[in-house]
DNA sequence: CGAATATTTCTGTTTATACAGAAATATCTG
DNA sequence: CAGATATTTCTGTATAAACAGAAATATTCG
């Protein structure tokens, strides 16, 4: 497989990207040429079009399959694993917050509501802290609850809310 | 300044995790320091504090102003600026929200633009290609112009709304 | 205006991550 | 089960970001 200027384009912007929301630049590139790819891709030619290193490719991948969003096809008469991307864009980033979540929001969550528990005792006795510290806590509280609900909600209602905009705010009387 | 162990705690969780979402380690520490403390401090305070050198906390206080949620503070008979972080936790997360889509997605969305409009081009004849990178294009435009749009709402309606979660959905009579 | 203090910029070093290539392991095929 | 092929793990190296400290610049005050 090789690139056209146009997927280039597209793939080396993808990895900077990726790159700026903590995510290797490689793993990035990767999940740009599966997604532009019309049909599966083994490990090889992954790293032959983008000219990296075999097992860069093979740890990336495990990267991007921990993210559920790339997973493991066969054909049949072909002996080597064969990659395919999401095409569901919408899915696509669900699944991507979905990891997010777990892998900071979850933990944060913890640590905050420990610490907010352990400043609001008493002998601690440093309430500015605590204001602080429980101020932070109520709006990752708020915004996990509302992800875990917007989350169960399909894909066309979330584009169909999306789409209304602030519009939602006035059909609910919800003052600006 | 010495942060107690429950500050550092806090202090070193936050760290990590701008890390995490491609913010400088230190940037993130100095950030939850002034987010703790309860008047401005000073960048030798801050140095002190997190044992790290002076220039690197000017350097990180700048990237810190640049997403608008630390500012430098006078007090009478002092010479040093002193620097205090916005304690609105709300306002603070859509600060730094405006600046990331302005840094990262606005960029995009035009990479996009650009790519779809020559991908359509009858001459280049990637129709494979084409669709992809519209179906993208239509995600970010989507998304850029929902939080355009509830970015004008005041912080109030906006919780108000998120305290609603999926119950929005039910009221409006958007199916599932 | 000169001394003192504060801040920023610059430069070299350190460090963590990304990465390549080799080695080891696993899987398939005849 | 032996040979071939594919995949993963391991180890050392390269690279880019983070950082410290020095130097340069700017600001304040007597």
């Amino acid at each position: 497989m090789t690139l056209t200027e146009l997927q280039k384009k597209f793939v080396l912007h993808w990895g900077e990207m990726g790159a700026r929301w903590g995510i290797n630049r490689t793993v990035a590139q990767i999940h740009a040429v599966l997604y532009l790819s019309p049909r599966p891709l083994d490990a090889e030619e992954i790293a032959d079009t983008l000219g990296v290193a075999r097992s860069n490719v093979s740890n990336s991948l495990k990267e991007l399959q921990g993210y559920n969003i790339v997973r493991i096809v066969h054909t049949l008469g072909e002996r080597r694993d064969q990659f395919e991307c999401m095409k569901d864009v919408w899915e696509m980033f669900r699944l991507i917050l979905d990891e997010r979540k777990r892998r900071e929001c979850d933990p944060t969550l913890q640590m905050l509501r420990e610490t907010v528990s352990e400043a609001e005792k008493p002998s601690t006795g440093d309430a500015y802290t605590a204001a602080r510290l429980n101020e932070m806590l109520q709006f990752f509280e708020l915004m996990s609850n509302w992800y875990d609900q917007t989350r169960k909600m399909s894909t066309p209602a979330v584009i169909r809310l999306c789409k209304l905009g602030d519009k939602v705010a006035k059909m609910l009387g919800i003052a600006g």
